[in-house]
Formats: C-alpha cells, sequence, structure tokens
DNA sequence: AACACTATAATTAGGCC
DNA sequence: AGGCCTAATTATAGTGT
C-alpha cells in the first residue's frame, strides 16, 4: 500500500493585495515589470481578436518609458492626435476576393464628405486666425523661432498664451497629418510605415521636474491633474 | 437523507479561444468591449500600485477611438511626445535624497543617437529635393499655409516630402510642449490639465481607408506596418 | 448594447534561483 | 531583471435578459 503524504508547500501560491501603492520598491519593481508585460500581451492579444489598434504608453517613476502598439505606437499615436483613424483592417468574413484591395466606391463617399469638411474647418479656422496668432505660432520667416529666443522673459509669459499657442500648432499639425493621410490615399502608396518615426526624442527639459504626490487617488479615466505643491 | 444532485450546468463556463481574428461580428465587437475594459483596468491597477503613468489608446476597427490615461492620456502622450518624463512621483522608500531628481543616465546617450538620427533624416531629404523646404514647412509669413492652397497639385506632391513637413512640424511641437513645461515648473503653476485639450477631434476621414490584410501576424511590440497591396 | 451569471482558463503574488 | 513554481485570484467565453 502507497502512502500518500502532502508533500511540504513550497510557496504560498498567489494572494490578493490591495490595489493601493506598493511601499516596497523591490516588489514595487517586479511587480511593474510583470503587471506592465501582462497588459502589452493583453493589447496584442485584443489587436488581433478584434483588428484593434492599440497603442500602450508607460511611464516608470523613474521615469523611463516602455510602450506597445500595433501595428506600432507612431501609428496610433499620431491617428489619436489627428483624429485620423487607422486604415481598417481588412475583414476577411466580407468574403471579398482581394483583401489588399481598397473598397473605393464606399470610400470616395466619405472622402468628399471629408474634403467638405475639411473645407469648413479652414474657414473657421480662417476667421479665428483674425486674431492674428497664427503668424507668431507657426513662426517667423526667419530660422528662429520667437520661442527659442534666449532673451525672451519666462517669466512675463502667460501659460494661457502658450497653452492657446499649442493648441494651434496642434491644429496645424492635424491639418498636415489629414493632407499626408489624402496624399497617400491619391498616390495609392503607402509607405511601410504610416508615419514617419519620431526621430526619437528632443528631451529639451527632461529635467528634474516635480513632484505632486499623487497616489492612489489619481484620476481614473482621465482625471483631472492634481495641483502640484508650491 | 438529504439527496444531493448536480444541478444542470447553465454556462458552459470560460473556454479557451485561440488569439486569432474573430470572424463573428458581434462575438468580435462583445470581446472587443470586455477586453478594452479589462485592459483599462489594468492600467489603473498598474498606475496605482507602481505609481507609474499610463497611457492606453484603441481604435476599433469602426475607427471609434477609446483611451484611459493616468494621470490623463494627453499628459502622457505628450511626455511621450516630448521626451520629458512625467513629475516623478515621490517615492519614500527610495533613499535618494532629491526624489524629484529625474535619472537622465541613460537619456543623454539616446539623445545623442536621437540627434544623429535627425541630422541624417535631414541629409537625405536634401539629398533628394533642393533646401528651401524649411521655410514652406514652417509657414510663410502670408496668411495661408502652402498645403492648404487649393492650386497646389496634390498627384505630384511626393510622399516624402509630406512626411518631412510632418516631421518638422513634429519638432516644434516638442520645442512648444517642452517650453511649456518649462513655463509651467518657473512659473510654480500646473493648470489642472497638464496640457490643453485637444480641441476635440478634427476627424477628416474616419473612413473605410484602406485594407492591408494583416491579421494574427500583426507586429508585435512596435513591429513594421505591412505595406498596402496596390 | 450593457448587465448578470458561472464554470473554467489565464494571470499573477510571492517565493526561489 | 528574467525564469520557474504553485496556489489562489481574476478575467472572461458563452449564455441569458
Amino acid at each position: 500500500m502507497v502512502i500518500l503524504r502532502k508533500l511540504p508547500k513550497r510557496t504560498q501560491g498567489r494572494k490578493r493585495i490591495e490595489i493601493k501603492k506598493l511601499e516596497n520598491l523591490n516588489n514595487k519593481q517586479v511587480t511593474f515589470s510583470k503587471r506592465r508585460s501582462g497588459i502589452f500581451k493583453k493589447a496584442a492579444e485584443l489587436s488581433v481578436l478584434c483588428g484593434a489598434e492599440v497603442g500602450v504608453i508607460v511611464f516608470s517613476t523613474a521615469g523611463k518609458v516602455f510602450c506597445y502598439g500595433h501595428p506600432n505606437v507612431e501609428t496610433v499615436l499620431d491617428c489619436y492626435r489627428s483624429g485620423v483613424a487607422p486604415p481598417a483592417v481588412f475583414d476577411d468574413t466580407a468574403g471579398d476576393q482581394n483583401p489588399n484591395r481598397v473598397p473605393m466606391a464606399e470610400f470616395n463617399k466619405e472622402y468628399m464628405e471629408a474634403i467638405k469638411e475639411l473645407e469648413e474647418q479652414k474657414r473657421r479656422v480662417v476667421e479665428v486666425k483674425e486674431e492674428v496668432r497664427m503668424k507668431k505660432v507657426v513662426g517667423g520667416c526667419g530660422e528662429m523661432f520667437w520661442w527659442e529666443d534666449e532673451s525672451v522673459d519666462l517669466d512675463v509669459l502667460d501659460v494661457q498664451e502658450v497653452e492657446h499657442y499649442l493648441m494651434s500648432l496642434e491644429d496645424v499639425r492635424k491639418k498636415m497629418a489629414a493632407r499626408l493621410h489624402e496624399v497617400r490615399i491619391l498616390n495609392g502608396t503607402l509607405t511601410p510605415r504610416a508615419l514617419p518615426p519620431v526621430p526619437a526624442v528632443h528631451r529639451l527639459c527632461h529635467m528634474p521636474m516635480m513632484t505632486n504626490g499623487f497616489g492612489a487617488q489619481g484620476g481614473q479615466f482621465g482625471g483631472g491633474y492634481p495641483g502640484f505643491g508650491v
């Protein structure tokens, strides 16, 4: 007769943890690494299963950046920024013989609408531009932009103003991105990357920065930014 | 004596599925919704547990965009774009005397690479075409940008050219974003949102667009963009 | 489409290397 | 950091409403 006896448990197994800031540094790092890759994996699965375009960016507290993207991060970000949806994945169930074919019929209709919308936007922007801001934003005719001028007194600069400029720039950028799409579509050529790689990172001020002490209570789903302490 | 009898199973329970494109439309939509929120939840947990800044953007095949971000998407995106690490959460466990300092060791290496790459890009473009571009890119002194000019012949436009312009714009934008950070930090004021809200979304073409036929094999972790068939 | 259910598959916390 | 292990927790496929 065989005597079965319980082996001593080698591990305690998984334990439930509260979702709150991990205080143990090592523990935090390990968890960060594991969960980060877990999220990347899930993101990849989502993109495969559902043909979705997914982009994930994670900054560690140390300021390191990790990211995953399908088809790649830049594409997703740019689509988000520009408001232009990424090229739809072909749906095999449609029974179409040629998966690479562009469904032009449908496309043309929407394209015309897009163009019309573009025109409208242009008109709107021109109106707003009367405020003369655009000239300043997009830079003068020289080599240097005003905000690159060292002599500009930062303390005098109004944050709201800068925000406004940035917004305008964003607007211009959107137009460019949209235009790029148009050009690509009209040419029928799409380069390997949907957008040029961001030439890696111009870390102008990647300085110490600040601390804001938000921890567990941090904004869910796009919440606010707790003010920085003085 | 109580007679226990198994109730008929009401569900089959969870079943394993292959990670490949879901063919059933309804199934796909449900899965998309469930898994999407699953990822958002995990992202939120990661940010709380590890004090990480996380941004997730998901496009459905229909072109709808969903996102989650901590502290919010814009902040994360902008930090990514500008290469500026988000404000570090204070780490009590770290014995470092200056918790606000962002470790820059690695950055400088990457920065130099970035600069080199940028230079290379510039040179390449200059080879193909003559200079004089930059002036056009950043806009002339007039009210209208060249790409808004109706008379521009799209067919003649070189995609690479547009890409280059877009890249330059991106560059300008990065500078602006970085500057904004500086200004904010120097002022000691940080508005509720780290960046101005993206002024809605300019959905120029949220159209069917194109098809590229990548499915399950899609690029993992920043893979390339399978070329579109003609 | 969003919610409830539930059996089961997948993830993962806490070890240890 | 990364891999392996184990037990428990958690996510979720399939279903119903």
